[in-house]
DNA sequence: TCCCCTGGGACTGTATTCAGTATTCAGTGG
DNA sequence: CCACTGAATACTGAATACAGTCCCAGGGGA
């Protein structure tokens, strides 16, 4: 006699909704201007309100939404000068992450990270959106190579406010070829074994996005903000 | 005419029952085999379960409690290894914050930095937990001239979990003085201006206490864990 | 005596209801 | 036509009600 499992098919009704919002903001369907309402979208969901208010309040405690003045939530966009404190503070993580995997990983650590490079940069689609695609795996797997787990959702979380806040369109413009090259000399970086000049390298990448971005956004907003 | 404002008297329910219960963690009330079940502090705090839902499951998000088997929340108590990323983590934020507070702030965060230190270091009372009032102060104070927002929630996540495990009961053994003089060459370093200096210098403090955490630990817990 | 298995208690998760507050808008007096 | 008022509206936060799960103890049968 033997049956199926049937059970584990749900999670709770709060991570659904969670992933369900999480993913229609990382894909853009949440523009900048849409209003989140607890109700609508209890109704659209066909679930109740308490469990989409939690979502909301934990995506509102990640930094990805924010309270509107007249209800609702929404978006939260960043000034220039939060952008830049993003991309300092995942210079902090990833940093951390790459001098532990060079000390930790070593040889095999940065084998394994120049496959992953490779792979990535190798793929087909050539547009703006495989290129994220691209550059989040690698950073992801050298946070990986780390072996420290805090490091890694922190990473998560910063990486999901950046694209929340359609950093990445903003890019769209300039030429993101340009610091290509980088991730196969983080990953030499990794093998060779020396922690802080890992570190180093990272801290530099990271800075050379954050001016790749500022860049870009002063092309799109104009001087102001 | 003027009149003042009445307005802001009372925050959320929700987050009042946070603090509370964080509050509880921190000063040790909470112990680790204590058991919070929501309709038990609700009736305590004499508010319904909803609010308390909340600040449990946001406590939880911070990793600060974990889902107890039986039911109901209990403190994440943390392994070895886990104290050691941690640690880790640490580094990260505030090696990054030193960095950049060296590199912006120089000599007059330095100054500050250093007067914060004399003032932490100089207080009265001298048992383990001024020491360690003491150490926050001054580290948080470091985080705070960095300028980075999320820099500083991200310190004050990881700390709180770290007290919130009693981390520093264990290290109530060992001699706490030793790192002290530290303190004073972090400062130095940040007046000097040279941010991978500086950084290079936090890692290594930071690294320094989890040598002092590990050997407490050892002490008090034996080889098990 | 030991093992099922059954019923109840202890909790949580979700839905629903209630209450309060801010915002909008229509109506009215100047 | 403008300024103000008061009511309707649109939301949220909190309380309460309901349903389901998990564990455990206690009883009946082998």
């Amino acid at each position: 006699m033997t049956f199926q499992s049937i059970k584990p098919l749900r999670k709770r009704l709060a991570e659904e909704a969670y992933d369900q919002i999480l993913g229609g903001v990382l894909r853009g369907d949440v523009g900048p201007e849409d209003r989140l309402v607890q109700e609508k979208l209890a109704a659209e969901l066909e679930i109740s309100r308490t469990p989409v208010r939690e979502a909301l309040l934990r995506l509102e405690g990640e930094g990805i939404l924010e309270t509107a003045p007249t209800g609702g939530f929404r978006l939260r966009t960043l000034s220039r000068d939060e952008v830049q404190d993003l991309y300092e503070a995942r210079a902090a993580v990833e940093g951390q992450a790459i001098r532990l995997a060079a000390v930790r990983g070593g040889a095999e650590a940065g084998a394994r990270l120049a496959a992953v490079v490779r792979e990535a940069e190798g793929r087909p689609g050539r547009d703006v959106h495989a290129y994220f695609e691209a550059n989040r795996d690698i950073h992801r797997a050298i946070v990986e190579e780390s072996g420290n787990r805090w490091l890694l959702t922190q990473f998560d979380t910063l990486w999901n406010r950046g694209v929340s806040f359609r950093l990445f369109a903003a890019i769209e413009t300039v030429d993101l070829s340009r610091c290509l090259g980088d991730h196969l000399t983080l990953a030499e970086a990794v093998a060779a074994g020396d922690g802080p000049a890992a570190q180093e390298a990272m801290q530099a990448h990271v800075a050379d996005g954050l001016n790749l971005q500022v860049e870009a956004m002063r092309d799109q907003w104009g001087g102001a903000d």
